[in-house]
DNA sequence: CGGCGATATTGATTCAGATCAAAGAGATGG
DNA sequence: CCATCTCTTTGATCTGAATCAATATCGCCG
């Protein structure tokens, strides 16, 4: 039944989908390619605040507007439904409600656990985590069936999702690598080595927090 | 309708509500105290990622654990509903389900201005997005009518929610108190001298996001 | 009222990551 | 195929906040 409102839009790498504040004319899903949400203050210091991979959804029924920029860090081919329609869609069908709140309270997770790393992690162990969380997300193997994760940004803008800047970024994927956990010739790609010490460099609970 | 299922639940002081991982048997709201939600990483380092203040909301229907432990910061007070009764209604009852989103993007607005904060703050900055939240949020007004809110936490404790420790945070009080933009002399209050000097140690847009 | 444990402040020093600076390595387009 | 531009790496230095350490203050209980 959304079929009849859906319509496409592509956007080039760079392109900001949304501006922070801007009315909000439909809400979408990202088909293909990757989105950023970030967050920028007045002196030019940004914070990306999550990152939209295909499937992800964009708009909330009931905001007329969004607190962040959106931005295309790849690009991006969105399916967008205009506004007030899928929001008349939501009132009428209550288990699509039910799924925006599962998917509200999964985003909510995600950013708690970003919390913890923007606040607490050192630059090693936020590197380590984002490529073990790419590495777990996007396993696009590798020619050889190794294990081969595509980096959908460049290294500023891991270091604005991080809350680190690109020459620490940089120097710890260096400092990986020569520890031999992680391998990467070009510049937008990573192999992951040895996953165990990986997994150990995020300093995440090994035990994925079972009773011990 | 919720009435015959809700019985109060007592805690003290530094009490654990939840404990990450536990199944959870009932939701709830906080009547009175705050409460906080903060991860643990296995060396002892903490984050907090959430406050709840009393009307706010504590599980998810859904759910059958929490990420993250509950502590009671201050006594706390809770309004208790077992979960199954509880998910039952949420299915027969549209605009509660509706009600609960809106409580989770809320909550999710706020964690994505904490990781700004968290990811790009200076210390001072910190602390005074603190202290300005306090004002706005719980607007104590002092026996003369002067602006003095209630420090519901310890030095501590405000150091995990901020991403410090606590001896940067101290200082950075005695910082704002020496320029003249905050008083203090117990340490359960502050009082804001110059909210114009204070917001703009925050760093935050000025205008709220407006259209320049 | 006095002593003790928890909480806070303040000072000295260290260190991780930022900042400043300079080369390399890909891409892109004429 | 070279020129240019953007992105990345690496090095040197600086600095804000952490860490280490010593008092100071508060609240509580006998």
């Amino acid at each position: 039944m959304l079929e009849g409102m859906k319509s496409y839009k592509k956007f080039a790498t760079g392109d900001t989908i949304l501006w922070r504040g801007e009315p909000l004319s439909f809400v979408a899903s990202v088909v293909d390619g990757v989105a950023s949400l970030s967050k920028t203050m007045e002196d030019g210091r940004t914070q990306m605040v999550g990152l939209l991979l295909p499937s992800d959804f964009i708009g909330r029924p009931g905001r007329a507007q969004v607190e962040f920029d959106v931005v295309a860090t790849t690009d991006v081919v969105l399916c967008c439904f205009d506004r007030k329609p899928f929001e008349r869609l939501v009132d009428e069908t209550p288990h699509v409600a039910q799924r925006l709140m599962e998917l509200a309270l999964d985003e909510l997770d995600a950013a708690r656990d970003w919390m913890l790393l923007l606040g607490r992690k050192t630059a090693r162990e936020k590197i380590a985590t984002f490529i073990e969380m790419l590495a777990r997300r996007s396993q696009t193997s590798g020619p050889n069936g190794s294990r081969i994760s595509v980096l959908p940004m460049t290294r500023d803008q891991i270091a604005n999702y991080l809350g680190l800047t690109l020459e620490t970024v940089s120097r710890q994927f260096s400092a990986l690598k020569k520890d031999g956990i992680i391998d990467f010739s070009d510049r937008k790609h990573v192999e992951v080595i040895d996953l165990v010490a990986l997994r150990d460099a995020t300093g995440d609970d090994s035990d994925g927090g079972m009773i011990v």
